[in-house]
DNA sequence: TACATCAAGATTGTCGACAATCTTCAATCT
DNA sequence: AGATTGAAGATTGTCGACAATCTTGATGTA
């Protein structure tokens, strides 16, 4: 698991215990190094990370917030298992905020805050060019587009529901499912298409297309799903 | 099966401490017991509950994940302070997540979930009748009928965003404003066309009209605020 | 008078220990 | 053998105390 504590010299540590040791729960859940489904311990996180309990706790229960771990009283905490299922609805709701806050971006988005997304498309473009797709840079560049549209509509409840409770399981799926966008020129040519729409000030249009995005990436998934499913069945049958 | 402790004599209160008493707070906070803007002191709060400091600590943490206090560190929680401009926002919010609740309701809610809902709608009206609308049973009806069809659209992520983030606000905004449906017959009507596209399987009308209806007490809010922020202005003006 | 400095008090953050509950596994009974 | 009961161990829930930080008000100076 890499511990890693032990050094950390030079850091004011403004902040509590709690939200450091959160913040590194929260990437090693993320990332994988803690898988899913495993037990929370808290005097063994307590003991690898060297704090008391009592913080630890605290990061556990905003971790419960991001929807990453579940608590059972007296049970203890599990790392979430991620179903397909859940997947598909966690698009269903993204499709709806989303394209709300397109929706409002094309009314609300300042015009530099719609170039500086211009010039991310066009590094976007050269990282595809370059390494021909699929790579960490493409996926972690995709949810950096959909957060500046988010930031761009100006409304801080939509900013705080996926930021706070769904943005850390979608970067978790990713990781673990590999799935991101596998039709990056497409999703690129939609992206363009989106940035248009708002420059254009033209709501409906950027809501439709937002949800047309999303929506065909829930669709690729559900393929690739119902298509795995059906190979473990022949598997297993 | 069936242990379960055989009876429940009286309340062995299974639950932990602090679900207990952040139950209590929520409708503290939500009533308006504990106003806007007013402190959270950990020692003040525990005494009065008669507990130690750990679980409420942890009560607080859950409200402050319901978004019904700030937290700074080394400062302590506040209640948040309702601004028109958020409740505005949380409209926003509702408009796109109930309106896909809505369009998936039409295609995953069973018949008989349908026709509790139109019984519900029957005991409005007779409500609506007898006391002429502004009640308190019409308030927590409308936010009844509302979460049902998030139920019926089988979407538990749905579920637990509006319900973890949302509904608290909500609820607490009608206790300050006391606004709600101040058109409870139009309501009614809008509820009943909602239904019946629900029924009819229609999921891109359902969502268009569930969209509307908030919409149209989103736009019924901004009027009455604008309103008596112009009222405020020329008195101090 | 207005502003900066600093000390006293209070509040939050953190820690270690005890109590209540759950889980595990061995012994017993049918 | 299989199921059930019970005790041992471990884990979570709760508590009280100490340390770090913030707030408040008094003091002194320009």
């Amino acid at each position: 698991m890499t511990n890693k504590a032990v050094v950390t010299p030079f850091e004011p540590e403004s902040r509590t215990l709690a939200d450091r040791v959160c913040e590194k729960i929260v990437d090693a859940i993320v990332m994988g190094d803690i898988p899913p489904g495993h037990k929370i311990s808290e005097p063994e996180l307590a003991r690898t990370y060297g704090i008391s309990r009592g913080p630890l706790r605290e990061a556990i229960r905003r971790l419960e917030g991001y929807r990453l771990v579940e608590r059972k009283p007296h049970v203890g905490a599990r790392v979430v298992n991620l179903s397909a299922k859940e997947l598909i609805e966690i698009y269903h709701v993204r499709e709806a905020l989303e394209g709300m806050a397109c929706r409002l971006a094309a009314e609300n988005m300042p015009q530099d805050e719609i170039d500086a997304l211009r010039h991310l498309l066009d590094e976007h473009e050269r990282n595809v060019a370059e390494l021909d797709g699929r790579s960490y840079f493409q996926k972690e560049g995709d949810l950096d587009f959909h957060h500046r549209i988010v930031k761009g509509s100006k409304n801080e409840k939509l900013l705080e529901v996926l930021g706070g409770e769904l943005y850390h399981l979608v970067r978790m799926y990713r990781y673990k499912f590999s799935v991101s966008s596998s039709r990056p020129k497409r999703a690129l040519k939609e992206h363009r298409q989106i940035v248009d729409a708002i420059e254009s000030r033209d709501p409906e249009l950027a809501e439709m297309l937002m949800r047309r995005h999303i929506g065909a990436a829930r669709k690729n998934i559900e393929g690739q799903l119902t298509a795995t499913t059906e190979t473990n069945a022949a598997k297993h049958g």
